[in-house]
DNA sequence: TTGTTTCCCATCAATTCCCATGTTATCCCA
DNA sequence: TGGGATAACATGGGAATTGATGGGAAACAA
């Protein structure tokens, strides 16, 4: 799973170094890569691997053809996602108009989240960490474990 | 199970051995470590092995995807957790800026509590505990036994 | 050509690996 | 049950590898 924070840098020819940890997380996958799209919430940039793009078009499927959640998911997320494949460094090469969307310029900050990552300006991210942490404390109760029903355990 | 106390020196490297019970707990997953993040209820740190982040990540996405309490636990957790695997010896390296969130210099205070731990500088954790037997003591009738889960009842 | 993208190689720091050693706990046997 | 042998655990330091980054050359497109 994607897991810890880390900020790389972009350089003139705008490659940025995965974080090593995500790179394994998706090795063995059929392409030496990950999936990048904006995100339709706000200025930062979402990823994962061919694991998490296989759940969301089984997600996708599940949903009636003529859903307009489904449309905008297919447009959203497929339509705008790009196939980033690594060099034999593990960098990225971030094309312009994501750059552009997530406000990076110099540097880049990958999140990981557990099954995706999110990539975020810096300067942004520090903002929206601080005020996560205070408004995770207040809402942790909010974690229930689901009930799992285990084999054998009736 | 983690449990028990135990107290280990942090080398000038940053390298502290993992309690040999607690390594045993976590043996035969996908990483031969543990996942260490900062509390965000104060100064110290909380850990776990593979199957404890694998309950979080269930309990998270069983929450709205637009929740904003779940965005910030995401990030929260996922976001601020290291994987650290053991070396050859049974240490981990604990990354600076999470020794200096709890105040760690020299000495690390492991507490076992079930299904995960807690790393705490060792005179905070002393104070602590104190209280928390306190606490205890007055609270000791809550500790119920929970009904367990049928099948299909889920 | 001209600009862009991809590939390859070099560098430096940080991390990991490996070996050595002290110390404590456990085991075995007389 | 005492005592020695053995194994497990914790710790220290040097060497080797990995990870991040920078720049140039080759391939490609306009």
């Amino acid at each position: 799973m994607f897991v810890s924070t880390a900020t790389n840098g972009i350089d003139a020819k705008g490659r940025v170094s995965v974080p090593a940890g995500f790179r394994s997380n998706v090795s063995g996958g059929p392409f030496d890569g990950i999936y990048v799209w904006p995100s339709f919430d706000g200025p930062w940039l979402e990823g994962g691997g061919q694991a998490l793009m296989d759940d969301y078009l089984d997600m996708i499927e599940g949903m009636d053809p003529y859903d307009d959640a489904r449309q905008a998911l297919e447009q959203s997320i497929f339509g705008a996602a790009r196939t980033l494949s690594f060099d034999a460094n593990g960098r990225i090469t971030l094309p312009k108009d994501l750059a552009a969307h997530a406000g990076l310029d110099g540097k880049a900050t990958f999140v990981g989240l557990g099954r995706r990552f999110e990539i975020w300006n810096p300067e942004s991210y520090e903002k929206r960490a601080g005020s996560a942490r205070a408004f995770a404390k207040e809402n942790k109760l909010k974690l229930r474990r689901p009930r799992r029903v285990k084999e054998g355990e009736a």
